[in-house]
DNA sequence: AATATAAACATGTACGTACAAGTATGTACA
DNA sequence: TGTACATACTTGTACGTACATGTTTATATT
């Protein structure tokens, strides 16, 4: 009689048979279950003790009810499934991300993964909820962009836990440096922004420009990594950058600093300041740094050479079209979700992989 | 004593009331909630369906409890747990897409559910893949743009298993007509594209074309349905369109396509065709339909005017601005969240929304 | 043969009771 | 002072009942 009785309630009892029930097949994906009243019989228990265990299953996604007709087993979590992927980006619909985002689903669901995105705006608290939310959904691995990733991370012990629940992570665009980096479950698929940087204003400076500006993001590592190729190129010409040619931009100021930037700079008042040739963090600020120079009445290339970077699809849209550094963009994606996979399922291998730019030549700058 | 009584159970009139204290921040996180007997006597229920009330509310997150000490608040921690909505475009990255999933991703962030993606590059197979997999995860609802609409919805069966399970379903961009329409547990948010084909098509009219090409897509509903509208403006200034100015395509050759049959249309041989205006799909076959006027070294708007339809980015990109009908984009993304939230959470109301297209007039027509 | 109707059975909501078990507090006793 | 105990409170488990509501099937009616 109450043998049973020693630790565990009726009702985890019933719970755990309906499981077995549904994990060993004997119920299938979407097949009845026994009723209600079946199991109080079988279970000599009352009908509230059954409607608690399946209350829970059907909470818990074990089972789904329909009125009327029964409860039925939902197989979820099954071999042909291999299960979730988080995904954390800055943006979902701007500029190069849903190529990125595209090339991650595509070879997700190739392999059998799904992928949950999320999404941060760029902002780290946003990031701190998305990671919560991802660790509570049961997924096998994460793959993040990190947001602000020049900043102090203060999401490193959220990070922390990721791992410790035997979740990989996977960067992609830059990486958390405070995370020690011969960890096997992190990897990253980033680019070399010292060197994108570098090949930008070494072009400039090879078709012969001297005075060459620079405007950068300086809340993201690529902003930072860009701006140290830029001055590495002009010291290996043996040129001291003038600090006033240099732009910072954030997030929150992205929309106003490059125009202002840039007028300051062709302000006729300051003309020693007068560039010939404007490296910009990306295509984006590229094309605003065009609108502006246009603004002021000079024009690209003839009077001032720009550069962007990424090879967005902004770049071959314009009248002018940019020259640029390209980006993997999807490349990037697939890659990324390959070398998750990698660690899924073989745990084993370098999964650092750095991606080496090229410049795209094309209509924004001329020789002088 | 049945006032209350008309539609909502008690058990959820005491869930909401604990989520609004909790939400309006009366009980704060961590904080001590009533007690179930407290709960008895505000709302002269019994014990148990308070219980009902509070077992819901902590498998979902929004209360946790402690024997012998009471139920308490969680708000900052974890209210995620809200659970999984899937998400099943044609495209993810391309054109329009972007901005419709991030419109769906922010409101359910927003919300506390997790979102995850999945397309069918319009491939019916890739779609009943799709469907099967998320429905092994445990989704509550199912956000969904069909794929090649206007054929036979081989997938109808799977849906219906999907609704079995007592998965919501809302429908965006265009709906499959075979699901029963006033099935309460299916919603839709859409254009109405005869509408946007009509005014596109009388617009050209008011402003004196009359040999007006067509050219649009006929494997969805929504270029059946442009298309129609398309005729249905001709027919109110009396025209019967001429079968040979109207081109229609397939996803397979959609890139091919509007080349062939507009070049087709400016060749000197057959001049009875050559339109003064050409009604297209979408802004991105507009595109490509400007460009081939081009190469037959015409003009737009000078010599042929051009509409296109759904105000991409791609509309206000080239040097000609498209004249196009204003699609809601991540407004209808939100607009297909909130609604699948209210049915998922309130199972009530009216979730059918058509969206009123307008025309956005820029400088890709002149008058004649 | 088609159409109502009733019965049987499924889950949903809601009332009641009883006792178990964890927590906190005040009181009596050593 | 400190410990033990009673008490009152909390949630947890478990029994019972009743009726509502949706689904299916068999039966009776037209």
């Amino acid at each position: 009689m109450f043998e049973q009785n020693l630790k565990e309630p009726k009702y985890k009892l019933i719970k755990s048979y309906i499981k077995s029930l549904i994990r060993e097949g004997n119920v299938k994906d979407g097949q009845l279950l026994p009723s209600e009243y079946e199991l109080m019989e079988k279970f000599n228990v009352s009908r509230h003790t059954v409607r608690q265990a399946f209350g829970e299953l059907a909470k818990e996604g074990w089972v789904y009810k329909k009125r009327g007709k029964g409860t039925f087993a939902r197989y979820f979590n099954t071999c042909d499934k291999k299960g979730m992927i988080g995904l954390i980006t800055t943006y979902i619909s701007d500029y190069i991300f849903p190529h990125i985002i595209s090339g991650i689903e595509s070879v997700m669901t190739e392999e059998g993964y799904s992928v949950i995105i999320a999404n941060t705006n760029n902002n780290k608290e946003k990031e701190a909820y998305q990671i919560k939310s991802l660790m509570e959904q049961n997924i096998k691995g994460l793959i993040l962009e990190p947001t602000k990733s020049a900043e102090k991370n203060v999401n490193l012990n959220l990070l922390e836990e990721v791992l410790a629940r035997d979740i990989k992570i996977m960067f992609i665009n830059a990486i958390y440096t405070d995370l020690k980096s011969e960890n096997p479950n992190v990897g990253c698929v980033i680019m070399d922004d010292v060197k994108g940087g570098f090949i930008a204003t070494e072009y400039l400076l090879k078709i012969g420009h001297r005075k060459i500006a620079g405007i950068f993001k300086r809340d993201d590592i690529q902003g930072v990594k860009r701006e140290e190729g830029y001055r590495k190129a002009l010291g290996n010409f043996g040129i001291i950058p003038d600090e006033n040619m240099i732009g910072r931009f954030t997030t929150e100021n992205k929309r106003i600093f490059p125009k202002e930037f840039v007028s300051n700079l062709l302000d006729k008042r300051n003309n020693e300041l007068k560039p010939d040739a404007i490296v910009c963090y990306n295509d984006e600020i590229a094309v605003w740094v065009i609108q502006t120079i246009k603004e002021c009445g000079l024009s690209v290339p003839q009077d001032i050479s720009v550069v962007g970077y990424d090879d967005s699809s902004l770049a071959t849209v314009l009248d002018i079209e940019l020259t640029t550094v390209k980006h993997p963009k999807k490349q990037m994606g697939e890659l990324a979700a390959r070398h998750l996979i990698e660690m899924l399922e073989n745990n084993s291998g370098n999964h650092r992989i750095i991606y080496e730019p090229e410049l795209v030549i094309r209509s924004s700058c001329k020789a002088r």
